[in-house]
DNA sequence: ATGGGCCTGTGAAACACTTCACAGGGGATC
DNA sequence: GATCCCCTGTGAAGTGTTTCACAGGCCCAT
């Protein structure tokens, strides 16, 4: 796992902390424990496509990330492979295994140049331990995961291409964004395929038929959506609700 | 959602109670802690099909099954289903929504005649949040759910039909069992069509072809794994993996 | 600035799975 | 112990999605 610290951890490091301070994760978070935590932090700088963790590995650290996104990812023997989550700005990953203790369940890779802060094992595990109220924090954390991930299960189970791809262009839509108002999602359409789990020429015939309605507009490695509350309908109507 | 309390929640429970002293998650619980723990429950006995809360729900309790399964489940409008988890003894459901004070995200219903134990969030929460050491056992807990919820992401999306199914019948086989040794899983092929997201036919058509070269017995609402070793082999190779 | 690699776009053929339709059987309930 | 409902079993037709094959375009890196 590359640790490309800059040995820039200090002091500057607080104006990329308020990236985290604004997430609700850490909004109401005890400020003298938000303070800690923030001393634990070193600061890391990626290249796209970097691997951070991958499955088997016994966990090291926890990670925020600062700017950029991150590729949670699991690969099959035949080349296939399937993203399970994309990590923006403010959210953090690679908690699980730290928590439990067992190695890392899925690969971790920067999905484009990122910077990330790093907490170490021997830290945060006392710290959590030693804290309640972010022992509370963390169950929050992770039940909202939780109902995340049950959320895919439950799609990817119920419904057919459409009702998937507009499941995951309405979950991508909801991350916090730069500018207010603007869906623009940045993301190919073979990553979108393997999110969703069908193939990218499947993807990219259903996009360009909604495009001819308006609803998105197809640019290059980026999606807009213009309209979200026909893909809505269509995800409540459930399989054969018109295309 | 039935209350059925019968009035023996105290003295005679003991004997009950060793059930979940016996599972994984209790085990290495304190002594004490598992004694408060145990003053909190009440006993409720429920019918085969008595639904006991629904998606929606304000959440009012946890629950630990005695005997018995519960089945966690989710529907959509248009009438098909997806089973998401069976709950059988030892093991306890309904904490997600208790823990982070939203409201339930799924159905659970008993699928079997069961016993289970209750216990009020009034009691509940002020628990965990007082005993950090309960704290650090329920992160465990969620964490291991967490695992298993994106296995079935992974496995939803990365393989076909039989590899799903293998898979879903390879988890079954894994939780503990009154014999040792015995692989009769006691679910219906319709219940299994909808915990892989495929139709019945397609599973009763996959499970006589195994059945055919040996692999497994069905019965009437059971199925055997007599074989699981090409099983596992099915799922490492991934889609076109030989039939 | 100029390759070269990733990303998009598209059609035809193949196929896995669904849908539909129906038949027999087991076990619970009255 | 008769009835009814659910569970199992199975074939034929239909279809959504994949696979394969190829073309063009954007962007980055050298």
């Amino acid at each position: 796992m590359p640790q490309d610290n800059k040995g820039e951890s200090r002091g500057f490091a607080s104006s990329k902390l308020s990236v985290l301070r604004k997430h609700p994760y850490f909004a109401d978070l005890q400020p003298d424990a938000f303070e800690q935590l923030c001393r634990y932090a070193k600061h890391t700088t990626l290249k796209r496509g970097t691997p951070i963790f991958s499955k088997g590995d016994p966990p090291t650290s926890l990670f925020a990330v600062i700017s950029g996104t991150v590729k949670i990812s699991i690969s099959s023997p035949d080349g296939r492979n399937a993203i399970l989550n994309l990590i923006g700005p403010g959210e953090i990953f690679g908690e699980i295994a730290l928590l439990d203790g067992q190695l890392r369940s899925a690969d971790a890779t920067a999905n484009t140049n990122c910077e990330l802060f790093t907490i170490d094992r021997r830290e945060f595990v006392p710290f959590v331990r030693g804290q309640p109220t972010v022992a509370m924090k963390f169950i929050e954390l992770l039940c909202t995961r939780l109902r995340r991930t049950s959320d895919q299960v439950e799609q990817v189970i119920l419904q057919d291409l459409p009702g998937r791809l507009a499941s995951a262009l309405l979950r991508l839509t909801e991350r916090p964004r730069p500018t207010e108002g603007e869906r623009t999602i940045a993301i190919t359409q073979q990553e979108i395929s393997e999110m969703v789990g069908m193939t990218r020429e499947s993807i990219n015939k259903q996009l360009r038929a909604w495009a001819t309605r308006g609803w998105v507009r197809l640019e290059h490695g980026a999606i807009v959506v213009l309209k979200p509350e026909p893909l809505q309908t269509l995800i409540e109507a459930g399989p054969d609700g018109g295309d």
